[in-house]
DNA sequence: GCCGTTCTTGCGAATAGTCGCAGGAGCGAC
DNA sequence: GTCGCTCCTGCGACTATTCGCAAGAACGGC
């Protein structure tokens, strides 16, 4: 009920089949009690599997599509779907949140004197995950973290500089 | 030398020996190549050990005694003491970051259902911090994790409610 | 289909944080 | 003590993000 519905208005929407992810937006969407609006399609549509965008990256990608949209619902939405586990939220450090699907779980190191960017396996992360579930019974929404540090070239420039008289 | 020459100015400032933090913290700038400035010794002064204090709640601290001290700079001398180990910088979920002296390393865990907040000690987070300086000769500065998620009790609502028809 | 309730959105203003620049201050050299 | 080099700071503008509110849209009921 309902449902049936919005799968008709989908259909109906032009593209036909369209891999479906509209309606399966659409259905978590319902699923947890949230209204399906055009906003919310169209913004999830604007993700793309793999890359990190800004809001204000996916507010370009939508306005065209949806003229009158504004950014505050583009933040709003971008919330509800990391609440819903659709997406992560990620300060990289770039100056602008940064948002991506949840696909493959993965991290970031990311070197604050030199910037390198490491990529990190879940499996690293995985465990702590697991421990704060068995101490605490908290699940935590660790799906993508940026992690600041020294990268292992830095780590020793910066050893070696203090052996030194510490010039900089 | 230098040394010397500051350690007596601070001694001039007043307050005797008060705590030596001054002249720790003179020390750690002029180790680190980093200029010792009236503004980085109040704003050090400022932090409370064992409090989240906004960047704004520094700068309200920090104004009576250094009247011409500008947001920016209060913004510029956190970002340094971070990068120095000596404070944390963390997003709690409260609007502002918050800065936090690092004496003894601890977590927290935040309901982003209910704002539930608990405290984790490090030792559950230490091996994370382990396994990337093994695997990847990073060092990493987790030293203040704000890891957001559901409590227990959230979470088995949450279980629940789906369970029905989540009527929410 | 139409209606009422409740959730969402657009809008404008407010808050948080960043940046470039020009003047001021720290510190080593003399 | 003074000088010069370089870093640091105040300032103002700018970007990123949040918020309150009133109009608009979703959806269950009839
Ligand atoms: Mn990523
Ligand atoms: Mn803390
Ligand atoms: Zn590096
Ligand atoms: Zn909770």
């Amino acid at each position: 009920m309902g449902e049936t519905r919005a799968k008709r208005a989908d259909e109906r929407a032009g593209d036909f089949v369209v891999s479906g992810r509209r309606a399966e937006l659409a259905e978590r969407l319902r699923a947890a009690g949230q209204r399906v609006t055009a906003q919310r399609l169209v913004i999830l549509e604007a993700l793309v599997p793999g890359l990190h965008l800004s809001a204000d990256d996916i507010y370009a990608r939508v306005a065209p599509l949806l003229p009158a949209v504004n950014r505050s619902t583009v933040y709003r939405t971008l919330e509800l779907f990391r609440d819903l586990g659709l997406i992560s939220e990620t300060d990289l450090g770039g100056g602008a949140r940064q948002f991506e699907l949840l696909d493959d779980r993965h991290h970031h190191l990311i070197c604050r004197a030199c910037g390198e960017a490491i990529d990190v396996d879940d499996a690293l992360v995985a465990p702590l995950r697991a421990a704060l579930r068995d101490r605490y019974g908290f699940v935590a929404g660790i799906d993508h973290l940026a992690i600041f540090g020294m990268c292992d070239y830095c780590a020793h420039e910066a050893e070696r500089r203090e052996g030194l008289g510490d010039t900089e």
